[in-house]
RNA sequence: GGGGGCGUAGUUCAGCUGGUUAGAACGCCGGCCUGUCACGCCGGAGGUCGCGAGUUCGAUCCUCGUCGCUCCCGCCA
């Protein structure tokens, strides 16, 4: 006998079903048993009355909450049952795998437990369908994204994670042992994005982990998380750039809408919104003045960027003066931008970079590069980098490299903002951060 | 790395300016219950109060140290 999942059982009325799931509750009385099975698509009442079956129901009472099980019976309605109105006679049973008791945590208890206890066991947490939730979400997401970029014919990448030098700020750089030498593990695939635009690739992207050594107590840092890049040949500036990321996630987000729209605000109590085109853009001098007139003043050692509660205030600006989500934050000063950043011709300290915000949050750092080789070169220098470790890189540059630029996303911040969660580690899988390596 | 907050039953929490057998809810175990659906009722088990030291006649409570968790800042996606 196939199985059928529970969100098709009402289209099985009067037939007998296979039913494989989770046993999530057992109301175990003198005549009559319940059993509410749980599979991925929802939950089903099955029934037995024990004189019908006295050994299946010796069964019955010694099920565990949480074990595996396939169930068969009949499917028949019940206008009394408040799960749907039916339900399913139980006809036989099989345990396929038994869970012992007490489980380290109530899963559908009228609690949560902390994080810190749900991540400890998260096979048991991601088995709450709310949970579950969050990576149908992603899945939608990332096909949104994906459809984007096929259609504007874009070319998947992969790029290394194992790199044999330190690259741009070796500081937040995990090093391993490699053979007897040194690897470092690559905390942005940077710069092998941008090899695809001196081969040729014209358009890329890549989703994949990426590794940060910062030892970040924060709810929105990781030490490995999913970054998607994008980098896209013969630009004319950063402006490009920002006008191909906000098609890009109009078109996903309102792909996610479409399919998850409702579920999302039944469940998490957010709306989707799908942003109008353009996004707000606004310069970096331009915010800092914003701030001022509002009595704020960024903190000095900041070197001209913005604090978190910078950036804060003013997603709430925007959101009240331009009625918009999104800000593209851009022209940051030389000082807080990496090497290979363009400056201006005309303002030299200034770099064609921006940020994304969104819900208060960094989503997006990208750029316009540099890709002139002796300019490049001049650059690492004056930031006090080593030419060496990174020749190959600079080689790229050497033998005919188009204007090019692009930008690194954040995924779970992304799904964060959009399920109205507070802390990355909820979105993520399985998280790592400074004191997490398990499970 | 700097700062704040929190560690009490399996889980979430309460515990009075320091006082005798440390409580509740849910979960778990046993019994009862003809249709439950947050099932209900009765009973039970379960705690080195994170750990160590100090103050005190007496510490879950006050002090110090230590470990763990958490949030903010720094760093960034």
């Amino acid at each position: 006998m196939r199985r059928t999942l529970i969100v098709e059982l009402k289209n099985f009325i009067n037939k007998d079903v296979k039913v494989q799931g989770w046993v999530q509750t057992i109301r175990d009385q003198k005549e009559v048993q319940f059993i509410v099975v749980r599979d991925h698509t929802g939950l089903i009442q099955f029934v037995l009355e024990r004189s019908k079956n006295a050994k299946l129901a010796e069964e019955v009472s010694n099920l565990t909450t949480e074990s595996a099980v396939t169930l068969i019976g009949r499917v028949v309605e019940n206008p009394i049952v408040k799960l749907g109105g039916f339900e399913v006679q139980l006809h036989d049973l099989r345990v396929e795998s038994s869970a012992s008791l007490p489980l380290p945590f109530d899963l559908f208890g009228r609690v949560q437990p902390e994080l810190d206890k749900r991540l400890d066991w998260r096979f048991l947490d991601l088995r709450q369908p709310n949970n579950f939730f969050i990576f149908r979400v992603q899945t939608t997401l990332e096909m949104g994204m994906r459809e984007y970029w096929y259609s504007q014919g874009f070319i998947e990448i992969h790029s290394p994670k194992l790199m044999g030098s330190e690259s741009e700020s070796r500081a937040e750089l995990f090093k391993l042992e490699y053979f007897g030498k040194t690897a470092y593990l690559a905390q942005s695939p940077q710069l092998y994005k941008q090899m695809a635009m001196a081969a040729g690739f014209d358009k890329i992207f890549e989703i994949g982990p990426v590794f940060r050594a910062n030892p970040s107590f924060t709810s929105r840092h990781d030490t490995e998380f999913t970054s998607v890049d994008v980098e896209i040949s013969w630009i004319d500036s950063h402006e490009d750039v920002m006008s191909f990321e906000e098609k890009w996630i109009q078109h996903a987000f309102s792909l996610l809408k479409e399919r998850h729209g409702e579920e999302i605000f039944e469940k998490n109590d957010v709306e989707i919104k799908v942003p109008s085109i353009p996004f707000p853009r606004i310069t970096m001098k331009e915010a800092i003045e914003i701030l001022r007139k509002q009595g704020y003043m960024p903190p000095p050692d900041k070197k001209g960027d913005l604090d978190p509660q910078g950036e804060r205030l003013l997603c709430e600006y925007v959101k009240n003066n331009y009625g918009h989500e999104f800000v593209f934050l851009k022209d940051y000063p030389v000082a807080v931008r990496p090497f290979y950043h363009m400056r201006y011709e005309n303002d030299p300290l200034t770099t064609k970079s921006f940020d994304l915000l969104w819900k208060g949050l960094e989503i997006t750092t990208g750029a316009q590069r540099e890709h002139r080789y002796d300019v490049l070169t001049k650059q690492a220098l004056e930031k006090g980098l080593r030419l060496e470790p990174i020749q190959f890189y600079l080689d790229f540059f050497k033998y005919g490299c188009p204007p090019h630029g692009g930008f690194g996303f954040g995924l779970t911040r992304t799904l964060m903002g959009l399920l109205n969660l507070k802390n990355v580690r909820e979105v993520t899988y399985l998280y790592r951060g400074p004191n997490r390596l398990y499970p």
